[in-house]
This record gives C-alpha cells, sequence and structure tokens, in this order.
DNA sequence: CCCGTGACTCTAC
DNA sequence: CGTAGAGCCACGG
C-alpha cells in the first residue's frame, strides 16, 4: 500500500485541495468547492467531508453557504469558532445575522470568493 | 432496497 | 430582505 494516510478517493481529496486552495480572508461556498473540484451538485457531500475532516490545519472556516451565512447553528460551538477565526482573517462577519458581510457578489469571475472588503 | 438525515442550493412568494 | 418548499446526493440503519 502508498501510505497508511492515503486519501479515501481522488474525489475527496480534490475537495479537501480546494479548500485548502482558498486565500486567507477569503471564503467560498460548499457548493463552489465542489464545482473547483468537479463535483457539481455535491455541496452536501462537501458538507459531509468537512464534518469528519480530522486535519486541523484545513481551513473549513472559509467555507460558508452560498448566501454567506454559516452553516452551523446560530450560538453553536462551531458557529462561534467559524465566526472568530474568519474575523481574525479580516473578515467581516455578521454575528447576529450569522453571515458573512462582504461585497455584492461578483458574477463573472471564475473564482466565487469573497475577499475582505476592499 | 426503502427510508431518514444533513456544516447544501435554488426558485417562488 | 425574509420564509417555505422541493431538489439533490452520499451514507447508514
Amino acid at each position: 500500500m502508498p501510505t497508511p494516510a492515503a486519501p479515501a478517493s481522488s474525489a475527496e481529496s480534490r475537495i479537501l485541495a480546494a479548500i485548502r486552495a482558498i486565500p486567507t480572508g477569503c471564503v467560498a461556498s460548499y457548493g463552489e468547492i465542489a464545482r473547483r473540484a468537479g463535483l457539481a451538485r455535491r455541496a452536501r457531500w462537501v458538507a459531509r467531508i468537512l464534518a469528519g475532516n480530522p486535519d486541523p490545519d484545513l481551513p473549513w472556516h472559509r467555507v460558508v453557504r452560498a448566501d454567506g451565512r454559516i452553516a452551523f447553528a446560530p450560538g453553536s460551538r462551531g458557529f462561534r469558532e467559524q465566526c472568530d477565526r474568519l474575523r481574525r482573517e479580516g473578515v467581516d462577519v455578521d454575528v447576529a445575522k450569522g453571515r458573512v458581510r462582504s461585497r455584492p457578489a461578483p458574477v463573472d469571475v471564475d473564482a466565487w470568493l469573497w475577499g475582505p472588503a476592499a
């Protein structure tokens, strides 16, 4: 066998790579990550992978819903940690709404990524 | 094999 | 800008 820590599948590893590719201070949606990994319509799968992801270095906090909302339940531990991590990176987060506040989503950008407020 | 579940998304109202 | 409903997909019982 190659390595005991080998990825479960190439698809999964592509998803993880897409998440790691999100620049600091930016966020991307589950669906966009899936799309980038060549797996359209697999947003829920991305979520499932994140839920079981053991890698502490993975920037999971940069992944949010398509509308910018935090996927965790408001007030939950994951919710607070994600808000906190994003804010530390300079992302403008509306904690009350549980949503990333940013400039209007650019439709023409190849990467559906929101930057920190220019 | 059917059914319920979930860190989702899109369309309608 | 907010809620409601249906669609979607992988997974476990």
